[in-house]
DNA sequence: CTGATAGTGTTATGTTATAACATGTTATGA
DNA sequence: TCATAACATGTTATAACATAACACTATCAG
């Protein structure tokens, strides 16, 4: 059952994302993914999977944790870390450096740097597209430095935050 | 006594820095910053960014803590945190998120939005200008939400390190 | 002198992450 | 088919990073 994304006045860039629509598809792709790659979609990478897709927002390692072990996993934090690290390694999984959370990825097609903007407040985040958003984010001239991995994270305030209360 | 820069032929990004220079003008700079917005630039202080800079290398605040130690300062955890916070305030330091570390800040007197290119493997870092980089940030056409601070750090292997073995 | 502010110190604890090793399960190939 | 390798998960313990809460001192404005 998709929802169809209702007409929005808030901040663009969090709500700019038919969430029920993700949820499918996400699970979908990363199936797909998986299989292509004969890669193992277990039950506890599905759950773990799950659990981020369905919030869609960054959750802690220990949040994660606890979800697992209300779903009868087991909750060590070894589990967590493992299967994170798994889920990243594949794109699937971001870390949010600014938070120490972790998110499920928004575009799981392309092979991207993803930026994020990340509200200071409701801690809600947004992964952004690098041409969307207007963000360029050139290869830098950097003599014989590859860079291998970026991370890019802005932080502020969202509009319904800001129009919720001065700071 | 400033040292004079050798020529040298590795990684440009990682050498092109007078280090000599860099402490004696760092240490100069801050405290005529602070003398000017009426702020105390406090032995402890002081310390924390001598061992900041004379290093300039990003330390963990536990590391430190372990230099305090040694020079007859306190050495529990909030005291580091404190003056760290502190001296991020007002861009003396930043904070490397990609290695809960923390580094002296190069270039001071601008007030920037910072991007790190850090090699994995011998963990240097090396802070990079916009300009000078190659590297466009643009602000990003995100409706409404006013970014506060980014966070960009670039983590690949430095010339000296994948010159000296293959991954 | 009094009360406010800033700086430092201390104890305790909270939070995030990994090391090291054990167990089960599946695929491979001699 | 049996060894073995590779992978996935599980467990215990601990490491690494960070903050809360409160105490003490010094300085300074009123």
């Amino acid at each position: 059952m998709k929802k169809k994304r209702e007409g929005k006045t808030t901040s663009k860039i969090f709500d700019d994302h038919d969430h029920g629509m993700c949820f499918d598809d996400a699970i979908e792709q990363i199936e797909n993914y998986f299989l292509k790659k004969n890669l193992q979609f277990t039950p506890l990478r599905r759950k773990v999977f799950e659990i981020l897709i369905r919030d869609h927002k960054p959750l802690g390692a220990y949040e994660i944790l606890e979800a697992l072990g209300r779903d009868g996993f087991s909750s060590s934090p070894p589990i967590a870390y493992r299967v994170l690290d798994f889920l990243m390694e594949h794109g699937f999984v971001h870390k949010i450096q600014g938070l120490n959370a972790f998110i499920a990825c928004s575009n799981p097609n392309h092979s991207h740097s993803p930026a994020f903007v990340i509200c200071r407040k409701c801690e809600k985040v947004a992964e952004v597209d690098e041409k969307k958003s207007g963000i360029s984010f050139n290869s830098p001239n950097i003599d014989n430095f590859e860079v291998e991995k970026t991370t890019v994270e802005m932080t502020g305030v969202c509009t319904t935050c800001s129009r919720a209360a001065t700071i």
